[in-house]
DNA sequence: GCCGTTTTCGGCCCGACTGTTTTCAGTCG
């Protein structure tokens, strides 16, 4: 049996905490599980190597017992303590933990006094009244309940980020518009631009706050008023998703805005550096600890998060790097990178016209480009084998770059279309063209669109033959994920990363919101090898050039500054680096 | 269960809101 991976005792601990609260064990003992799994969740070393060498306690939150613990998991395949643990509680009690409203006491009670197991027992308790008559519960509750239970069943809780933006975007516009409203921000994994992401965290500072919190909770856009306070309102809107409004003064601003856009562990860091200067960091201010036992120094003045930071000793850290992985100690030691921008693109590559499977031509999509004020646009249209998108047989390719030469003939060189193809990786790794034909392109984006169920090693190994060919350019979509429909396939990505820098391969950030592929949490590590990258929308309709947005949010959540991204080079110096890896 | 300029015991973030209560427990973020 190979032995376990870092996600499997990530996922053993997380089990066991929750299990632990269920028995009603010590909070803290709980919260110790489930921070030993964040803590390897950010753990960058050699995991296998850590365990069997015994250094597991060096990760800050795994002390001896854990060790101990997850050394036996590893080793021998399965856990008895966690074995034992997890018999004393019927499976589908986990589930209810995924109701609003549900925590760790309740369902103690309405398993232990009603038999309640599953989710469907309880929908049945509710509606048979035998939940509103336990100590603690009351009609109210149990209606909450069954109110619970159908969200959960209609949205599942969780919405790609492409999906809620604009009308988390429409909201946050409509709030600045209110007179009474003097700041307003989303803040939260929005904030942070995560790819998924489960609520709406809207911050407002106001003087005023009832006609502001009146305002949200009776928007058009909301479906059911969950709860109603003077500085806290939540609402679910139309779209599924849950949306929380806080409103505060102007001067806790700076504080809400940084509490709430968390990372709950960026928080925790900063608040430690507070407490050590003999302060006290929350979401209304920073102030003097009074139970501090260091004579604090004088609490400087506040106007900003740019000052919140500056007070704890580091620089501004932009929203999308507060994940707690390096970012302190880099704004500590001023080594923070200079985050790519969405102005500092000059055009992009991937994108697809109704000759393949795209919903717009190619004057449609040029036009829209240059709207945008792009100074280039690279055409990649699928590849023979994608039969399903139409792909283009060497005669239709070729004429489409007849056409290409054609149209930049008339632009007089102040844009450039650039006449590429997403080429399709074949099952053994060879391309959907022979090379001669690559040839007649300017790049070539080489993607995985079929076979996704080979083995890691089989995945790996097709991925790195076609990196070898020279022609091509970048590697499309990496993982082939579809956030929230389909899983990655099996890859080794620090291989393909490894292969990359080796080859001069740019790796794709494929900007379509039900993409964003490569995974942010890889870029750093590319970054350090040298692999650039080209931020691309995969855009199948003019509208879909608009992706560049995302995909420059993830690029900052990758650390990733504009020397990192191809496509900020303007024209000129673009073509050199399209050719650096067929002229070496 | 973890951790240590509060150092081997005794803390561990804490305030807002709801619903069920007559002063607070549970949940959430």
């Amino acid at each position: 049996m190979a032995p376990k991976s870092k996600e499997e005792v990530i996922e053993l601990l997380e089990s066991i905490s929750r299990l632990l609260e269920l028995k009603g064990e010590n909070v803290f003992k709980v919260r110790a599980y489930t921070n030993a799994a964040r803590a390897l969740e950010t753990f960058t070393g050699d995991f296998a190597a850590a365990v069997t060498e015994g250094r597991l306690g060096e990760v800050a939150g795994v002390g001896a017992a854990l060790q101990e613990k997850i050394t036996e998991f590893v080793s021998a395949g399965a856990l008895p303590y966690y074995e034992k643990l997890r018999e004393e509680f019927p499976p589908g009690l986990f589930e209810l933990f995924e109701l609003q409203g549900l925590g760790p006491k309740k369902i103690k009670a309405l398993w232990e006094q009603l038999d309640v197991i599953n989710i469907d027992a309880l929908e049945a308790a509710c509606k048979d009244g035998r939940v509103a008559e336990l100590k603690g519960f009351g009609e109210k509750t149990a209606g909450n309940i069954l109110v619970s239970i159908q969200a959960r069943r209609q949205y599942a809780g969780a919405f790609r980020f492409g999906d809620v933006a604009a009308e988390a975007e429409t909201l946050l516009h409509e709030l600045k518009q209110l007179p009474e409203v003097l700041h307003a921000s989303l803040a939260g994994s929005y904030r942070r631009r995560k790819e998924v992401v489960h609520d709406l965290d809207f911050i407002v500072a106001t003087r005023d706050a009832e006609p502001v919190s009146g305002f949200f909770v009776g928007h058009s856009n909301v479906e059911t008023v969950l709860a109603k306070g003077a500085t806290k309102s939540s609402v679910r809107l139309v779209g599924g998703i849950q949306a929380d409004l806080r409103v505060v003064t102007p001067e806790e601003y700076p504080s809400a805005l940084l509490y709430f856009t968390g990372s709950k562990e960026h928080n925790i860091a900063l608040r430690s550096r507070a407490l050590a200067r003999g302060w006290t960091l929350n979401e209304y201010r920073l102030g003097p600890d009074d139970k501090a036992k260091i004579k604090p120094d004088p609490v400087p003045s506040i106007r900003s998060e740019k000052d919140l930071y500056a007070a704890l000793g580091l620089d501004y850290i932009e929203p999308e790097l507060r994940e707690d992985r390096g970012e302190i100690t880099a704004a500590e030691g001023h080594r923070l990178p200079h985050l790519v921008e969405l102005e500092n693109l000059r055009g992009t590559f991937h994108n697809h016209t109704t000759e393949s499977d795209g919903r717009s031509s190619l004057k449609e999509m040029v036009s829209a480009a240059q709207e945008l004020g792009l100074d280039y646009l690279g055409i990649s249209d699928h590849s023979v084998s994608s039969f399903q998108a139409h792909g283009l047989d060497v005669g239709r390719l070729l004429k489409q770059v007849a056409t290409i030469r054609e149209m930049n003939e008339r632009f007089d060189g102040e844009f450039k279309i650039f006449a590429g193809v997403e080429c399709d990786i074949l099952k053994d790794g060879t391309l959907d063209y022979p090379d001669d034909v690559l040839a007649q392109l300017d790049y070539v984006v080489a993607s995985v669109h079929a076979s996704f169920t080979q083995s890691q090693a089989e995945m790996t190994a097709r991925l790195l033959r076609a990196m070898s060919n020279p022609y091509v350019t970048m590697l499309g979509h990496m993982s082939g994920r579809l956030l929230l429909s389909r899983e990655a396939y099996a890859v080794d990505v620090p291989a393909v990363i490894d292969a990359a820098a080796q080859t001069k391969t740019v790796i794709e950030l494929n900007a379509n919101p039900r993409r964003l592929d490569m995974d942010w949490r890889w870029w750093p590590l590319a970054k350090e090898k040298g692999v650039l990258t080209s931020i691309n929308p995969d855009a199948h309709h003019v509208s879909q050039l608009q992706y560049l947005w995302n995909g420059v949010g993830i690029a900052r959540k990758g650390w990733l500054r504009p020397s990192d991204v191809i496509n900020t080079l303007p024209l000129g110096k673009i073509e050199a680096q399209l050719s650096v890896k067929r002229s070496s």
